[in-house]
Order: structure tokens, then sequence, then C-alpha cells
DNA sequence: ATTATATAGTACGATATCGCATTAAATTAA
DNA sequence: TTAATTTAATGCGATATCGTACTATATAAT
């Protein structure tokens, strides 16, 4: 691979790091103390798909370890966010619920964030996000699959 | 805003925390334990830009705080990558200096990461990138200048 | 059926990240 | 010049992240 290329790679990967880390920090500025962007992600994405995940299914859908999992979702059980029922399809396993008090926390986060998103949105129009947004998707599947792959014998 | 829209930002920022999680950890997997992606690179810019840039400087370009890049320095200097010099346009400032094992770590690290690389490449071109790199910059800049602005009063 | 293997969740330890406070030096104001 | 303010770097403390190891349960193999 030529320097070039090589660069243009590294850019692209630097210039994501950085727009993750800005925006973590923005987004966690506006959120109470103590609540991080996992804690809203996780809310936001039972929400959205619907609650009764396990912890490891969420894992899996942030792309995290377990065990950063399993401390996101303590977060949340401690702020009384979510409740965790046992599984009754797998005794090893959990499912994981909304509470009122998470629903609203969600929706008055995403309050909190709005002005944010609109002045996101005076700047950078949102066909201009979604004409990224599928190639970022199939960036993000080829990661997540090249990382599975077994390594050569 | 409309759910929609408000739905296609998040997956954008979404879709850029997976990537960077994913790409980093893969960068890792390769590098020497305990060498992280800061590391490498601080490194890197260095040699691309040229050394003797402050801490501050550092921290700026890779926009994480001072004392972040503080730490960051410290592995660097701990493993004899760079050395710090007094900065004799400022006395309460340093500037950082890649050693030749410095500049020959960073060498070795991207043959190391160089099939990754062609493996990313095979799968999402290099014209593809080169499409994404000026928006994400765009909208790394943005934040950048958000994140600095007044509150309103 | 019994045993072996795989999987879900968590406790624990190491450490990266980052906010706050401190120190020393530079800059600005009076 | 002296005093007040700003700035660069760092020590310290809190905590998020994540790897390893462990327990309990489920699944597969014999």
């Amino acid at each position: 691979m030529d320097n070039a290329d090589r660069h243009l790679y590294f850019s692209f990967f630097n210039e994501v790091n950085i727009i993750g880390q800005l925006s973590r920090a923005q987004f966690e500025a506006r959120l109470p103390k103590g609540v991080l962007l996992p804690h809203f992600s996780v809310l936001n994405h039972l929400v959205r798909v619907g609650d009764g995940a396990t912890p490891l299914a969420l894992a899996r859908a942030f792309q995290v370890p377990k065990t950063t999992m399993t401390h996101t979702v303590s977060g949340l059980v401690q702020r009384a966010f979510v409740t965790l029922k046992s599984n009754p399809k797998d005794g090893r396993s959990k499912t994981v619920w909304l509470t009122n008090a998470g629903r609203e926390f969600r929706d008055d986060a995403i309050k909190l964030l709005d002005d944010d998103m609109e002045a996101l949105r005076a700047a950078i129009p949102a066909d201009k996000i979604s004409a990224l947004v599928p190639a970022l998707e199939e960036i993000r599947v080829f990661l997540d699959a090249y990382r599975n792959e077994p390594e050569d014998p």
C-alpha cells in the first residue's frame, strides 16, 4: 500500500475517533452528572427496538465487551431506569426492562439535546448525513466481521 | 426536529462510535501490550508533521484534554519513543521529540497494520473512503467550533 | 444418563481517561 | 515596577473500560 492510501485510511479513522470523542463529550455535558452516553444509548435502544433484551444482546448491539455492558446496565439499575428480570427461556440469563423513569429520562434527554441537534443540522444538513450513514454501516459491518475471522494458520 | 431526522443523526453518531471502538480494538491487538492507539497516533503525527510540538499542541490536534495528553506522552517517554525538552520560547512549556526508537516503532507498527489495511481496502476501496473524509472533516470542524461557543446569556 | 463443552453473567484487577486543583512562568494592568 | 490574570504542565482522585477468571446453566457428545 502506498503512503497516500495509507494516510487516507488513517485520516478516516482519525476523523472518526475525534468525532466520536467530541460528540460524546458534548452529549455528556448535557446529561446529569454521572449519566454517560452509553447509559442514554442503551435506554434509547430499548425504547426504539423494544425492551426485554438480554445484557449480552445489548453488548453485541453496541459492540462492547459484555463486562462493559454489565457495568452500564448496573448504572441504569442503580438509577432505576431499568429493571432486570430472570430470563424464563434461559436460567443463566437475564432480561432488561425499561421503567417509567427510564422512559421519561430518555425523553427528557432528547429534549435537552435537541438544541444541539438543531445547531448541527443547520451546519450539516440531514441529506449530507444520510449520504454518509450507509457507507459507515458498511465499514462497521466489515470491521465487525473481520474481527471475528480466524487468524492465518 | 422530527423523529426520523433525530434518529438519522443518532445513527450517524452511533456508527461513528462503533467504528471508533472496533478499529481501535483491532489496532491495539496488533501493537505490543501496553502500547495503545493514542501512543501510535502521536508518534505518527510527529513523524508526519514534524516533531518539537508542545504537549498542549498535541492535545489540541487530537482533541483530548491536556491531562490525557500528559499521560500519553509520559507513556511514550517511558518507552523512550520520545524525549521532552524544555521550550526555549516558553519556560512553562516543553517540546516533544522523536527518538530513533520512536521512529522505528512507528514504521514497524505500520508494517504490522498493513495486512489489515489491505483487507479493509479490498472490502472498502480507497475512493469510497476519500468520498467520506471531507464530510467527516467538516463535521469534526463544526463540533470543535461548536464546543467552544459561548453559552446563551 | 453421564460427561464434556459452550455460554451468560459477574467479580476482580489493571489502567486509560478526564475533571479539579496546584505550581511556575508569561502576560497584562495599574 | 508591582500586582493581577492567564496559561502550560502535572499530581491527584474518580470512574469507565476491558481482560481474566469464576460460577451456574445449557447444550452436545458418548
